[in-house]
DNA sequence: ATAAGGCCCTGACCGC
DNA sequence: TGCGGTCAGGGCCTTA
């Protein structure tokens, strides 16, 4: 599942392949992939663009064009955005085609079909009710603690939620409340100071070692699975304390890991390091 | 405004 | 081997 790091990578390993080139049409197989503008308008709105810059906002890619547009992309669960010369990779799964100037195609596929595309003059269309950058200054203690403040939402719930701090999924939400050493289930509302100190702290932390490691692939086959661009994968997995490790004893003080739901999540703690 | 639940989707997995 | 049922899960929508 594609979050901030694994988003980031992606970002940062297609900036060079597309940067520079140009946009002939587009094939769309599956119109929903398509959030705006419709899937009937958008092959002939993105036919000539040429690629500019590659950003990212929380877990979505901004793909900017010269003309001043936006290609935006969110992969949700199984999205996967490659460039490929060899069209024999088209596959069911396959819901955008979008031909490039040098013959490579740029490739949107999703067996879930969850993720969405959107070509925009404005990206705050799309992105005005995210909440701050993790790793940028904008997130700070007393901001953070200001929005989780009254809250009695459990703090894992809160994580994922986009509105509070952008970019934080399932995975490093649970990797970061072990490494702040708070129970997922806490009220958010309940936490000290110190607390939101340390678990601010544990979300960056988490969020640039998920990207120095090109983020998490969870070894599931084939699409389900999150790889790189090129298709090689990421090595945050190797470095998971508690995510996906029910049953198997902690890191730190060999207590079996717990598995519960919250928020109708999956959520992976450590019953003695998280109180 | 907040919290909780449903929905979209389909491959993987499980039990029989 | 085959088949039906269940699960996962981000973001958005509805309901209370």
């Amino acid at each position: 599942m594609p979050e901030l790091p694994e988003v980031e990578t992606y970002v940062r390993e297609l900036a060079p392949e597309l940067t520079g080139h140009r946009v002939l049409g587009a094939q769309i197989h599956w119109a929903r992939t398509i959030a705006s503008p419709d899937a009937e308008h958008f092959p002939s709105l993105i036919a000539g663009q040429r690629f500019a810059t590659l950003g990212r906002r929380g877990k979505y890619m901004l793909l900017r064009l010269e003309s001043g547009m936006t290609l935006v992309v969110h992969l949700r669960m199984t999205g996967h955005l490659r460039v490929e010369s060899n069209a024999a990779v088209i596959d069911r799964h396959t819901h955008v085609i979008m031909p490039l100037d040098d013959g490579r195609l740029l490739l949107f596929q999703d067996p879930r079909k969850f993720g969405r595309i959107w070509l925009v003059p404005d990206v705050e269309e799309v992105l005005m009710r995210l909440g701050p950058e993790p790793l940028e200054g904008l997130f700070t203690v007393d901001g953070f603690a200001i929005q989780l403040s009254g809250r009695t939402a459990s703090i894992k719930t809160l994580l994922l939620d986009q509105h509070i701090v952008a970019g934080v999924g399932n995975i490093y939400a649970d990797e970061a409340l072990f490494r702040a050493g708070i129970h997922p289930a806490r009220p958010a509302g309940s936490l000290s100071l110190d607390c939101v100190a340390a678990l601010h702290t544990a979300i960056r932390a988490v969020l640039a070692d998920g990207i120095a490691k090109a983020g998490s692939s969870l070894g599931k086959s084939g699409l389900q699975n999150y790889v790189r661009p090129g298709g090689a994968w990421g090595g945050f997995q190797d470095e998971f304390k508690v995510f996906r490790r029910t049953g198997l004893p902690c890191l730190v003080c060999s207590s079996p890991v717990e598995r519960i739901v919250l928020g109708q999540r999956s959520t992976h703690f450590c019953p003695a390091c998280q109180r």
